[in-house]
RNA sequence: GGAGGGAUGGCAGAGCGGUUGAAUGCACUGGUCUUGAAAACCAGCAAUGGGGAAACCUGUUCGAGAGUUCGAAUCUCUCUCCCUCCGCCA
């Protein structure tokens, strides 16, 4: 949600830079609610004024005795008027909220303008791709050659984009979340953290995945809980109604969890393998920030989810995703994207944003300015550290041999007993 | 699932239908004292919104929502959450 001093005190310069995302801003609908708003609130508040004064008038008269009923007859219509008022001014309101919560942030001035992926800038590149004397297979039939991907299986048991994975994958999966978990508490400095996997409405309402995408997520109705689609949903609501200490500042969670993803807008796209699922896990990274720190910040969270490539030794490139590409909630958001030798590009395996005041806004996510002594909002980050799915797809594809068999990375065959190859 | 108890400021915890936005304690901030610190003492200290150039005026909020009333933290109803005991249970 932005902040609505800046939207009626600088509505036109709103409207510019979220035109720069492609979102049409009804300046006009907008200004005719304001002053009937401000009409409304002004009266209501005159009203409630006077009713609260002649009140306390009644009732100092009645202590010392004397007969109220003619000060009972004078505020006999106040009541009816000033319920009017209240009613029409919430109306409003209620109009004005929804047209806000439907608003998505604006971008940092250092976004690239642009329209769609395509305009995306590549902000710089790691690693090369492995060379092979063969023709590179991807993730699907390595996996089911060896007999431990089963897409089938899945299917018949919940649906499409589901898999289960069985003995070297399924361990290479689980030690892939180990590895990035150790690696980020012990050297990135987060606090590892468990979560509930159902959340409320308020939660995902905090972190803007509702109202607007309600579509995407899978809904307990019964129970009136949403399955997450991010742990960024449980992690970032642990702040929600909270003033946190300047001291405990900054805030940082890592946080292993499966997501769960309708994938309701997307019929067809990337139908194939582990790359879309309606469940798969992520270690996510969180943090919370000063204000005046959270760009210095989103450097810091990308380089971090950066660093587990980088020791998986999985080349990768990073993209500073254009005003007409990014998230709902976003200011700034990286892409890391890792090299699938199976495909022959690169893939999203990572997205890290600055939420700015967005999200703690709609949270009442603050913490207490030891300057001015008042609670202020704080800015949301996360980014994943990483996708768990899309990483073992990574190093199925790039540590690929000729015969067909997966070789682990040096660094996680301490993760998996010293196994070097599997298959 | 059955029975009972509760929800008040950063925390703990009082609260009569009427100058209660709310006693008190802790925490916090400033001051006195001290070589310094502690202790003691004094003072301050909820959040959030609207109007206004400002001074300042004013609204809302005691789990949430509805109701009774001139007036609700206080009375009524509904809901949510928490706690205790019993049952079930990983």
């Amino acid at each position: 949600m932005l902040d609505q001093h800046l939207l009626r005190s600088n509505l036109e310069e709103v409207r510019q830079a979220l035109a720069k995302r492609r979102f049409q801003l009804d300046v006009s609908t907008l200004e005719q609610l304001e002053v009937r708003r401000k009409k409304l609130q002004i009266e209501t508040q005159d009203l409630q004024a006077e009713r609260n004064s002649r009140s306390k008038t009644i009732g100092k008269e009645k202590a010392v005795g004397n007969d109220i009923q003619p000060l009972l007859d004078e505020v006999a219509n106040l009541g009816d008027q000033l319920k009017l008022n209240e009613q029409a001014l919430e109306q409003v309101q209620a109009e004005l909220d929804v047209i806000l919560q439907a608003v998505p942030n604006m971008p940092h001035a250092s976004v690239p303008v642009g329209k769609s992926e395509q305009d995306n800038v590549e902000v710089r590149r790691w690693g090369t791709a492995r060379e092979m004397d063969f023709t590179a297979v991807d993730h699907v039939d390595l996996g089911e050659a060896l007999g431990l991907l089963d897409f089938e299986t899945a299917t018949t048991i919940a649906s499409a984009r589901f898999v289960i994975m069985k003995a070297g994958i399924a361990r290479l999966h689980r030690a892939l979340i180990q590895f990035m978990l150790d690696t980020h508490t012990q050297e990135h400095g987060y606090t590892e953290v468990n979560v509930p996997y159902l959340v409320n409405a308020d939660s995902l309402f905090g972190t803007g995945q509702l109202p607007k995408f309600a579509e995407d997520q899978f809904h307990i109705e019964k129970q009136g809980l949403y399955l997450i689609p991010t742990a960024e949903v449980p992690v970032t609501n642990m702040a929600r109604d909270k003033i946190i200490p300047a001291e405990q500042l900054p805030v940082k969670y890592v946080c292993h969890t499966p997501c769960f993803r309708s994938e309701a807008g997307s019929y067809g796209k990337d139908t194939r393998g582990m790359i879309r699922q309606h469940q798969f896990e992520k270690v996510e990274l969180v943090q919370l920030v000063q204000p005046g720190k959270s760009y210095e910040a989103l450097e810091q969270l990308t380089g971090h989810a950066e660093a587990i490539l980088q020791k998986l030794e999985l080349p990768y490139r990073v993209v500073a995703l254009c005003t007409g590409d990014m998230g709902f909630s976003a200011a700034k958001t990286y892409d890391l994207e890792v090299w699938l030798p199976g495909q022959g590009k690169y893939r999203e395996i990572s997205s890290c944003s600055n939420f700015e005041s967005f999200q703690a806004r709609r949270l009442k996510a603050r913490w207490r300015n030891p300057e001015t002594g008042k609670p202020e909002l704080l800015h949301t980050l996360n980014g994943s550290g990483l996708a768990v799915g899309r990483t073992l797809i990574a190093v199925m594809e790039n540590y690929q041999t000729k015969d067909g068999k997966i070789r682990v990375p040096g660094l996680l065959q301490a993760y998996l007993g010293g196994l070097t190859i599997i298959g």
